[in-house]
DNA sequence: CAATATGCTGCATACGTATTCACGGCCTGG
DNA sequence: CCAGGCCGTGAATACGTATGCAGCATATTG
């Protein structure tokens, strides 16, 4: 075997023409002639020649990778990754290679100089952020960098500056719809479970005003709703459900902010003899896998993760490739299992 | 703000020193004396510095990336990425920061020269195969990067040869405690429900070959067990149910290869209105999330996977950094939950 | 036939860093 | 006082590619 990596020089001298040529010929560059453009081609191919990445980007300044920072409270070793995420994380991996660029994934602390690590560092030419929206404080971050050019795209809650991408789902309408489901089925006893405090999880937040909205309309006695904090975690999902009932409410319909609390508060009724969803409805939001799996099925509002992995990765490129910035804000489904009585 | 990023040079103008001695302080070469050193660190701060990958990567040759490659059979858009793969992913993810390596995540078709997409492309320093080992026609290949130097380990079935490193399951042990869990209980007509061939799927196939164990010992009588194939999805382990149900083989004990596949299987038991664990018991294999959830929880063989991901790091920077080859197999470990009726 | 356009190729260079080599100064010991 | 060693630094260069510019040959036009 070759005892070194060939170049763009060893097939020039096979080929009998300059490196500048090779490398154009490779590219496919329309300046090269035709037949040369394929015998250069063919040579490459012979020598299983590859373009050598880190001479390529430091030449053009392109890397064609983008970075896929993954933002959590709790980076605990033990503790696995939110699985919205993961899936979002398939069908990005998946448009990035259909695409022809590779994706560099990373778990992130939101006080670290991200944005410095990756993009200017020439890691990376676009980074796709998850799981930052929620954090409030990042927002001034987020501006200071949209001015100094940064290339970025945002899953999760709007975003109020104009230089920006971000891809999210209509919270309000997936919390509107979902309680507008369970007022359907009779219920009338209603617990929000999830933060609805703004700067803490904006989106969860819309998913109660949505809920809010619901109850308003239909004219439902205010005493006879609720909400109990929940972080987006199943032991926060049982805890909510201790803490409704020590504070003695009755309900007969929990909505709440994600599958994984839903998850939480399912064992939880389970555990203290709760018929679900004979004397509560539970429903979720996300459609993630166990939602099928679990006992009972949990009707839930689905996010369709693959588009919007998909639509992260269009509208990043898109902002790469020709600096325009667009956002999308996608439509909840509701999926009907049997976790609320329907 | 700078209209451009700070390189070296602008940094050993402002240090009076040289482009050298910059490069040399901030890896913190003894080289440079300490004063010096912590003078050009603090003007590097002050410049937001970050440096240039690229060049980096150029000039020494090493990316400080490793590329994450997963096999799967139908690498169809829709379909999700196997929930154990994602698992495996998020340990990797998180040992690869805490060594302070980058992480490239790729799906891979097995036909394509994945070797020298990454590694001889210099856009990785070594590869980390996941689901490659189900490709038996793939060990030739395995074979030759062996001995062109390329680096990486797999996730798998043992390996023949011996300059490389697999991180796996101990699957024929598990299989036969599996087995033999369900034995102890009183089950006496067993069905193990995934492919047992070698060449399609080496880890099914181990865990038959405990399977096979545990009923030999026992003296079962070999009519009263069989095998039905079925490959690592839930689809999958419903029609396998099904088979099982038209070729009129009545079973009390599923040995199910994966977790996936017991999930299918007790959707298709449960639509004919089988007991789990009632009539029969079904295990199965891995412990995913969903195993917790579903209904009624799955008795499995936890495989760590947290502690996998790690170990397939370690071993992997240590071929790298210390040229030395190394492999481990893990115990899996009896969950016993209500799916078998322990 | 001169003048200009067109198609293709090569030369030269820059990207930003890491490292080899050489050098100057200072210290130590004989 | 000189030889030799050590410490800290800088000059120079290489890594492999992409691209602006120039040049040459052939085709086209008046």
């Amino acid at each position: 075997m070759a005892n070194r990596k060939p170049t763009s020089l060893d097939i020039a001298y096979r080929a009998g023409v300059s490196q500048a040529t090779v490398s154009r010929a490779l590219r496919d560059s329309p300046l090269v002639n035709i037949d040369t453009r394929k015998r250069i081609q063919e040579i490459a191919e012979e020598l299983n020649y590859q373009v050598d990445r880190s001479a390529s980007s430091l030449r053009s300044g392109l890397t064609r990778t983008l970075a896929l920072l993954i933002f959590e409270d709790a980076p605990d070793a033990a503790c696995p990754i939110n699985p919205f995420f993961l899936n979002m994380l398939g069908s990005i991996t998946r448009e990035c290679s259909a695409r022809d660029y590779d994706l560099l994934v990373s778990m992130q602390n939101p006080e670290e100089d991200w944005y410095a690590r990756y993009e200017e560092a020439h890691r990376a030419d676009g980074l796709i952020l998850l799981g930052y929206g929620d954090y409030i404080d990042s927002h001034p971050t987020l501006a200071r960098l949209c001015e100094n050019g940064a290339h970025w795209v945002l899953w999760g809650p709007r975003l109020e500056f104009s230089q920006a991408s971000y891809v999210g789902c209509d919270n309000r309408l997936g919390g509107y719809q979902a309680t507008q489901h369970l007022l359907q089925l009779g219920r009338r006893r209603f617990a929000f479970i999830g933060s609805n405090a703004p700067e803490q999880a904006p989106e969860f937040a819309d998913r109660y005003i949505g809920f809010r909205e619901t109850l308003e309309e239909a004219g439902i006695d205010p005493a006879a709703s609720t909400q109990v904090f929940a972080e987006s975690n199943e032991a926060s999902g049982r805890l909510a459900v201790q803490a409704l009932a020590d504070r003695g409410f009755e309900a007969d319909a929990l909505v709440c902010a994600s599958d994984l609390i839903a998850l939480g508060a399912l064992h939880e009724l389970k555990k203290r003899g709760v018929d679900v969803p004979g004397d509560v409805s539970v429903m979720g939001f996300d459609d993630i896998e166990a939602a099928t799996f679990c006992n009972p099925p949990l009707s839930t509002m689905r996010q369709d993760v693959t588009l919007a992995g998909a639509t992260l990765v269009e509208l990043l490129l898109q902002q790469l490739e020709a600096g325009s910035f667009e956002s999308k804000v996608m439509e909840p489904k509701l999926i009907v299992r049997a976790s609320c009585g329907a």
